[in-house]
DNA sequence: ATTTCTGTTATATCAATCATATAACAGAGA
DNA sequence: TCTCTGTTATATGATTGATATAACAGAAAT
């Protein structure tokens, strides 16, 4: 798994850790029960403090992404609240559609961004 | 126009604002060519800092929300730039997806939850 | 003309967060 | 025993969030 840490963004190292993580499992690259990288491995790689990454791996864990073992390190272990899951998203999705409303961006225009971008991740 | 901060949220206060503002503005709450509430007004009403209100409303400029006069203040005034919109607007729901997807909330469920929240907005 | 309302700018302070650094610890495995 | 995990503890520095006090320029009302 490649995670690359863009140094000139304004959103928080740990936090594009995190992001990338999702981002991994959503288009498979990483499956539930393999692991990640070990926090000093990855702190090497990405050429950032250890801390940084216990701190990405933390959030993950406790957003329900991992599960944290001792020995093995972090492993993919998802739960599925899926009553949770869909109250944080709604009220997620609710600033998202008063933004567009706002821009002018209405009802089919985001179903149609949203089955673009489910649509542009089989090109690969 | 009622803003309410939530002193107990980490969401930071200007954050909380500019939401507000934004769903006041998609809720029909807030038209163009209306104004904001002085920065010293709202402080006060919602009882934090002038500076505070300051930088949200320097933020929903930035934005492309508002425009401010040195005399009338903050009116709402929307930057139509769809294209660019449309960009921010992608790259934000990738994350959402991606989100979605490992909480296996498939595409259908999402776009049931646009509807959902769409229609909630006429119950009022 | 003076008062009063805008946003704006300049400081200063304090707390919290982000990131780094060094160091040590406990547990598991080779 | 050595080495790999995550974890914990402290410390430091930079940045951000929020507050406070103060002053300024421009416009509007009286």
């Amino acid at each position: 798994m490649l995670i690359e840490i863009d140094f000139n963004s304004d959103e928080a190292f740990y936090m594009q850790i995190r992001n990338q993580v999702i981002l991994n499992i959503a288009y498979g690259y990483l499956a539930p029960g393999e692991t990640l990288p070990s926090v000093r491995q990855l702190a090497e790689d990405a050429g950032i403090n250890m801390h940084t990454v216990n701190k990405a791996y933390s959030v993950l864990k406790q957003e329900g992404y991992v599960k944290i073992d001792r020995r093995r390190g972090a492993m993919i272990d998802i739960d599925y609240d899926r009553m949770k899951v869909l109250m944080e998203l709604k009220s997620e999705l609710r600033l998202v559609i008063a933004k567009s409303q706002c821009k002018k961006i209405n009802r089919e225009d985001l179903h149609a961004l949203i089955d673009e971008i489910y649509d542009e991740k089989m090109e690969e």
